[in-house]
DNA sequence: CATCCACTGGAAGGCGAGGGCA
DNA sequence: TGCCCTCGCCTTCCAGTGGATG
């Protein structure tokens, strides 16, 4: 049934897109000085996730080295790359100029070796900017005047509040690109533009289509999972078409899948923080504490388990209800014990 | 109302890892 | 080889805040 899952996965560029004609002509016009040489403002994709941000940005991207090929593009992830060193790292990793940089190599050469780079532009992708720890990463790139930053993250306000002011007042010229959810439509019609190059024809219905964009409320990245767990699913069955059973299996496995992924990437004491959350249902700061005291042989202190426990929100397993004294902690969903399989 | 207490999160410094350099 | 560097992670210390208590 599954043609080419390369289609179905969270990093696919598709060739063409679908419903983000706005957002493109926007992102590729503030872009343009590119073409002649000169320097774009910063840009800015907001909107909530799976609306297709990071897939504008690399699609539109792509389309402009293929008309500019000397422009360089640098795709970071702050998630995972959240410090100065790892940021400047990962840019001139994406340039070819990382070979022997090396964790005792200082931040200012790092950032020498990107000012020496000035032949060629460069555009650097942070996705999920919110994440970034070190914002002096931003006033690093911004010094750069042959670094063209584009910025993504969920909302506007609270990316700017955690901006130093230094910071804050050279990316406030940036153009904003907003994103807004998608309807069940134009996500059905996102669906089946997928379903056509990943699967075999008829392998499913518009009605099933359907029925996935209304279980991912407006998400894309949940609509594909789900997409691509139904195939898999039909295809472990040895089935012709995905039917509205194995659609209906499919739709749990998606939602847990992306959790279970972050949920996976936790150490060790981070999890015993989110087990025992996840069995109290709620729990308060002392009670969390202690109980994780009780069960691990080495114990962090508590101001490092404060440090996990914010991070956590941040991954959105964990809410905090309330400011300091008499705050609690709980799971997003509420407790849940779903085990679906990835 | 004053005081206590639980909790948060910033700042500064220690430490081991991994690599450069004489 | 031994010393030095910077990194990230962790701890220690502490100021600030606001609900609870007398």
């Amino acid at each position: 049934m599954i043609v080419d899952g390369r289609v179905l996965r969270e990093d696919f560029v598709p060739s063409e897109v679908v419903h983000r004609h706005d957002e493109v002509t926007l992102l590729s016009e503030t872009l343009e000085p590119l073409v002649y040489g000169g320097r774009p403002d910063p840009a800015f994709l907001f909107g909530p996730t799976g609306v297709g941000k990071t897939c504008i940005a690399r699609y539109t991207l792509a389309q402009l080295c293929e008309q500019e090929p000397t422009v360089r593009v640098a795709y970071v992830n702050c998630w995972q790359e959240y410090t100065r060193f790892r940021v400047l790292y990962s840019v001139l990793e994406a340039v070819d100029r990382a070979v022997d940089v090396h964790r005792s190599t200082p931040k200012d050469e790092l950032f020498d070796r990107l000012s020496r780079m000035d032949d060629q532009p460069i555009v650097v992708i942070l996705d999920e900017v919110d994440q970034l720890e070190e914002t002096a990463a931003l006033y690093d790139l911004h010094r750069l005047p042959h670094v063209s930053p584009v910025l993504i993250a969920n909302r506007e306000v609270e990316l700017f509040a955690s901006f130093d002011d230094r910071v804050r007042s050279r990316l406030h010229a940036g153009t904003r690109v907003r994103f807004d959810r998608y309807g069940t439509d134009e996500l059905t019609a996102i669906l089946a533009e997928r379903a056509s190059k990943a699967l075999e024809p008829e392998s499913v219905g518009n009605s099933q289509l359907r029925t996935i964009a209304d279980a991912a409320s407006g998400d894309a990245r949940v609509g594909i999972g789900i997409l691509r767990s139904a195939a898999r699913r039909a295809d472990r069955e040895g089935a012709e078409s995905i039917t509205a059973e194995t659609l209906e299996a499919a739709i749990p496995d998606a939602r847990t899948a992306i959790r279970r992924k972050t949920i996976d990437g936790l150490i060790e004491h981070q999890r015993v923080l989110y087990d025992v959350i996840d069995e109290a249902g709620e729990i308060e700061p002392g009670d969390l504490y202690a109980e994780y005291e009780r069960r691990v042989e080495e114990p962090k202190t508590h101001r490092t388990l404060r440090n996990y426990l914010t991070k956590m929100v941040h991954y959105d397993l964990i809410e905090a209800v309330g400011e300091r004294r008499g705050r609690t902690y709980r799971l997003v969903d509420g407790p849940g014990e779903d085990d679906g399989e990835q």
